[in-house]
DNA sequence: AGAGTTCATGCCGTTGAGAT
DNA sequence: ATCTCAACGGCATGAACTCT
């Protein structure tokens, strides 16, 4: 199969537009048009139900978008190793959740880089769901995450525990806890495990203001709203210090693990050990 | 020669202005 | 408020062209 056929079906699926996935191609609209139908001659099975101003996917669509996605993935990585294989180089896929990355993985990353390391990294930011499936796949080595997937073919150890804070703009009284609309509770998704936890911990919590996975977003509506939100405790450690956040002292203090996996079979087995060591991920 | 692309055109649904 | 109709937008198709 042409791989240029699933790159426009890709286009077309995430722009629900032939014209434009044309435009983002560099191709006319006609030839959109044909490859998808040259696409759906293949499989057998029409891929998109065409009807004016909307073009949607059929259930084969949805069904050959994530196959379409890993064997793009898994050719882009293959050039990659080929070409690095004649440098004699690894390439290590790293995959973890935005707010791993922001807390943790982003800064250790960069240090590991600034170290001359022989590895090549490819580091993607990605949902929960979607990082376990990568693994399979095999398009990511290494994942990085806050709740351990529950899949057999899948390692998986706990690499870190991090203290989860609730803090406020403003200093409180001791006893005070959120429980207003107005008190502005801002909730971060710091995984499953821990939303369940929050609710048994602190059950009067409004409904929050914001939702979000992005700690850098958190914290920008938590300065801009004085609101309050539950930030692991080295992240805000020097803010505490300046007076510019105050810890909640009747909230509970909640600890978070991080887990590393891979998949069980992984070729680079030594490698990754090496990996987790080189990036203080060890418990 | 064959595969892929462009160009011109057709078909049909949507939109919006004007008439009733 | 509803209807009509022209203009527009968007996908499909076939002939011609280009490239390898």
């Amino acid at each position: 199969m042409d791989t240029d056929l699933l790159k426009t079906f890709l286009e077309v699926s995430r722009t629900r537009h032939f014209g434009k996935a044309a435009e983002n191609l560099y191709l006319t609209q006609s030839a959109v048009s044909a490859r998808i139908r040259q696409l759906e001659a293949l499989l057998n099975s029409p891929l998109f139900e065409r009807t004016r101003h909307n073009i949607r996917l059929t259930s084969a669509g949805e069904r050959l978008l994530p196959h379409a996605e890993s064997i793009l993935t898994a050719l882009h990585r293959a050039r990659q190793d080929v070409a690095l294989h004649q440098t004699h180089q690894q390439q290590i896929a790293i995959g973890a959740t935005a707010n791993v990355w922001d807390i943790l993985l982003q800064e250790r990353v960069t240090a590991l880089l600034a170290t001359n390391s022989s590895r090549v990294l490819r580091a993607e930011s990605l949902s929960a769901e979607t990082l376990p499936r990568r693994l399979l796949e095999r398009t990511l080595d290494l994942c990085v995450m806050f709740d351990p997937p529950k899949v057999d073919e899948l390692a998986c150890k706990a690499v870190k525990t991090i203290d989860m804070v609730l803090v406020t703009t403003e200093a409180k009284t001791s006893d005070w806890l959120p429980s207003e609309p107005d008190d502005n509770w801002i909730m971060i998704d710091w995984g499953t495990r821990f939303g369940s936890e929050l609710a048994r911990a602190l059950p009067e919590l409004p409904l929050p203001i914001l939702q979000t996975n992005s700690l850098r977003i958190a914290m920008n509506a938590l300065h801009q709203t004085n609101g309050c939100a539950y930030l692991p405790a080295n992240v805000v450690a020097s803010e505490l210090e300046r007076g510019e956040l105050f810890i909640v002292d009747a909230a509970p203090v909640l600890e978070r693990h991080i887990y590393a996996a891979w998949h069980q079979d992984s070729e680079y087995q030594t490698t990754l050990d090496e990996l987790i060591a080189e990036l203080r991920l060890q418990a």
